[in-house]
DNA sequence: TGTAAAGTAGTAATCGTTATTATTTTTTAG
DNA sequence: CTAAAAAATAATAACGATTACTACTTTACA
């Protein structure tokens, strides 16, 4: 009596860009690229899926930003830049929360942390070298 | 040759509903707060001035959380805990991003980091109790 | 293959947010 | 104390990312 799910290859297709880009997509950037190879591909599939993904857990979203939810197939933890020029979203290896105390201070307020995103906004490296130019 | 503001009535009283709670609002409810005291107050009003008070650093956006943007009136340095039950969103004082080497990083990246902000995501203390009772 | 469950395409609807325009409020000059 | 200029607002329409819906297609499995 288990649903059963249905790979599609559609789905796979999706799940793949997201695996193998390090851009941080929208859904709508995903579509773009799918569009040659699945002419017939829709949008909404598109949304249903990311959406899916970070239900069982097999992406994350990064946030909205500007308007768009941006999205990351690279579940293991890690930070993000967000350029305030050019909007790209980047990946921030090196920065541990452990030493935070989050277990301590989840205890002491009561509350139950699953997840810590931490989220930096600024100028990328492309970003910074054009302003010092101009 | 300077642009002169004319601080409004609406938009003092705004602020002052933003720096006056500690529940990170969002536009929708600082404007059924006011409504009682401004019949006439507009919710694009409100819009416009919380986006007004981001843009000047009177206030932050703390993020974008099941389609709703919230609002901070405390602009200091802290994290905010989002609860996946009720929607709540708290300050977390008392997680220090100093240690963090974002200086050395950003000089390693070539980037230029102007904000951190660190969300986590969990149940409040109000929910962890519900959570314990049923 | 055949059948039922799951998935998708195409489109309409939703809804938080922004733009627009006429009106009102605020500032400041005379 | 007026009055003109600048800024702000109310009311409404428009926008656009995302979701819902329905008929059709694909997948899993016997």
């Amino acid at each position: 009596m288990e649903r059963k799910e249905h790979f599609s290859r559609k789905r796979a297709a999706i799940l793949e860009t997201l695996k193998g880009t390090a851009c941080h997509p929208t859904a709508d950037w995903v579509y773009q690229q799918l569009k040659p190879q699945y002419p017939d591909l829709s949008l909404g599939t598109v949304y249903r899926n990311l959406k899916r993904f970070c239900e069982t857990g097999q992406a994350v979203s990064v946030g909205v930003f500007d308007g768009f939810e941006h999205f990351d197939g690279d579940t293991s933890p890690h930070a993000h830049l967000v350029c305030r020029q050019c909007g790209a979203v980047m990946d921030v290896f090196g920065l541990s929360l452990e030493g935070l105390g989050l277990e301590r201070l989840s205890h002491q307020m009561g509350c139950q942390v699953e997840n810590a995103s931490l989220t930096l906004k600024g100028l990328c490296p492309d970003c910074v070298k054009q302003e010092k130019s101009a």
